[in-house]
DNA sequence: CTGTATCCACTTTGATACTG
DNA sequence: CAGTATCAAAGTGGATACAG
């Protein structure tokens, strides 16, 4: 690491500041349930707003709602409304979303080793 | 993608449940000061608590301990206590801290470029 | 079906003062 | 120097009811 990477000069994003890259990155996706949304998207593919209700039963409407629309607003997910009766709304992943996909997997190997390293002899 | 990289099984880390193992990650490197702190001890190295203060001036003291006390629970951080007079103390990355620097940087990589789309013409 | 609106509990953060 | 204690402010998430 002899390069400065992520230079940490201050800068803001929709009101909100901060100072280094990572940082913009985890407002990003720091969301209680944006990981398991774009994880969901992104291994399922484009789902409709009901379809994300039954695959995350964890996360009331209220809170879907609302991540999805800052997933969008960061233009991570795609939001497409059909004005039907009853209207349909699909979800997917943007270019910028599936570019993240792979950071998230390396993320979440990380993370695994970490549980293993803690739990010895529970291996999965 | 055709490997299920994250299993959703709801798991608990300090009485704090977590469905993924990106989940995890975030909730270990999610706080608020927290990749400025990791940002640091990683280019820097061992540093004192009261350099890491004069690195990081936007970061109150009692925030600044907080964050360190949780990164160093979680293993990826390394506090060294000398009980001279006046007290001094060293922070620096575990091996597991340092483990996360490559997919920092690689989040850093990710998030400038979407700032690079956002503003074009300011490529920094 | 896909949302909004409202209210409230809980958590997180900050300001300030004090301590070994 | 490196913290801890306390209180107040702000933010976040959940339950519930309602709407196009």
């Amino acid at each position: 690491m002899t390069r400065e990477h992520a230079p940490c000069t201050p800068r803001s994003r929709n009101g909100r500041d901060y100072f280094c890259s990572v940082e913009l990155a985890l407002m990003m996706i720091g969301g209680k349930w944006k990981p398991l949304i774009l994880w969901g998207l992104g291994t399922r593919g484009t789902l409709r707003f009901g379809e994300l209700r039954r695959l995350l039963p964890a996360v009331t409407q209220k809170m879907l709602t609302q991540q999805l629309r800052e997933l969008e607003s960061d233009g991570l997910v795609l939001r497409e409304a059909y004005p039907t009766l009853p209207p349909r709304v699909d979800y997917s992943l943007t270019e910028r979303g599936r570019g993240l996909l792979p950071i998230l997997e390396s993320l979440s190997a990380w993370a695994r080793d970490v549980e293993a390293q803690d739990q010895p002899g529970r291996p999965d």
